[in-house]
DNA sequence: GTTCTGACA
DNA sequence: TGTCAGGA
């Protein structure tokens, strides 16, 4: 019987990916990823029954992050710190993001490109922030 | 069929 | 890190 779940987050945190799940979608070796955990890189979950490992969503996630500084040339090692730099790094954006009032106010100027204006809040100054991204990029705007 | 540990022409 | 063995 699966679990209910009360959202969709939750139901992200409590998806398990199989270390061949992980392997054939990253594209990393079932070795490299055993010989990470025994680094102490990663971590699968700690529930997972007769020695049968079991990676949930931000596991994969690290083995990923790890696996793309693999692949721009940086050591194991160095790949990792860094990967744990963006993981932190990431948290507090999600912070930002959602460990908020609500959601930000934002006006869809390109439904297709996903283009739009985000109104990152006041100022202080009397003024808005505004977050822009459209064809030419990212841009901030007062207004 | 998948995963696990240990080992190394 | 790859790969094979020998089990679970």
């Amino acid at each position: 019987m699966v679990k209910k779940h009360k959202n969709f987050l939750k139901l992200l945190d409590n998806i398990q990916l199989s270390i061949g799940d992980v392997s054939d979608g990253i594209g990393v070796s079932q070795r490299q990823l055993r010989y990470w955990e025994e680094k102490g890189y990663i971590k699968p979950i700690s529930d997972n029954e007769k020695g049968v490992r079991k990676y949930n969503f931000l596991m994969a996630g690290r083995c990923a992050q790890i696996k793309e500084y693999l692949d721009e040339g940086y050591t194991l090692s160095k790949a990792y710190e860094k990967t744990i730099e963006v993981e932190e790094k990431r948290k507090v954006i999600r912070n930002f993001l959602f460990k908020q009032h609500g959601n930000f106010e934002v006006e869809i100027t390109d439904s297709k490109q996903s283009f739009g204006e985000i109104d990152l809040g006041a100022t202080g100054e009397g003024k808005e922030l505004y977050g822009i991204v459209n064809a030419d990029g990212v841009k901030y705007e007062l207004r």
